[in-house]
DNA sequence: CCTGGTGGTCATAAATTTCTGACTTATTGC
DNA sequence: GCAATAAGTCAGAAATTTATGACCACCAGG
């Protein structure tokens, strides 16, 4: 258990990019409704209540350009696209349950 | 390893409070410090560049709240204060490492 | 007595994030 | 043809975070 993994190059933090890209306001919502099932964009939109198209598209992005989310068109003549939790993001799962028990 | 936990109440995530305590733009860099060794707060205003009084007293206000860092005086006649990791503190190291290898 | 260090606070300014409302392209249902 | 849904984009406004500079009290050294 030793601590030296953390302190990598002077003066950088590695965990602080990691919290940055899974901070945002929705980003944490849209993971876990993500480990649930696919989802949807209108219907995050619906399920989210205070959120907005802005906001929401964004976060999607950026779930998908660290590998959590990948975007699957299902369907392109009525379009149908869906975001699916990759193996990635699985893996996080676990981590995100060892968070909550000790904060 | 069920996600059930992770979907306690209908519309409230409660990663997204957790993360929200852990990011801010300095907190994981002075968590990491306070790893290595305990802080002083005129040290982490040489260690840290780019970080300002206002934002690291705040800080660490709020990491002490969490119950990530302990404030402990050291002598109060020439003030000396130092912000201890906390049992808390040392259970968040391997949870952050675990976060580093997967993303 | 003057300068410098420690450990901050306060008001305000600047920067970043998030939200709002309008608009787009394409398809299905009535 | 008209309205609705899907999946967004864009510009600008509002809200939240972070930074700046001034200021305080206390102690120590010269």
């Amino acid at each position: 258990m030793t601590t030296r993994n953390l302190t990598q190059d002077a003066g950088t933090c590695p965990v602080q990019g990691l919290l940055k890209l899974l901070s945002g306001k929705w980003k944490p919502e849209i993971f876990r409704l993500a480990v649930e099932a696919p989802l949807r964009f209108s219907g995050l939109l619906r399920q989210i209540h205070g959120s907005n198209r802005q906001t929401l598209s964004l976060a999607l992005k950026e779930l998908e350009e660290i590998g959590l989310l990948e975007k699957v068109v299902i369907k392109p003549k009525p379009l149908h696209i869906e975001y699916h939790l990759t193996e990635k993001g699985r893996a996080l799962v676990p981590v995100f349950l060892q968070l909550e028990t000790i904060l």
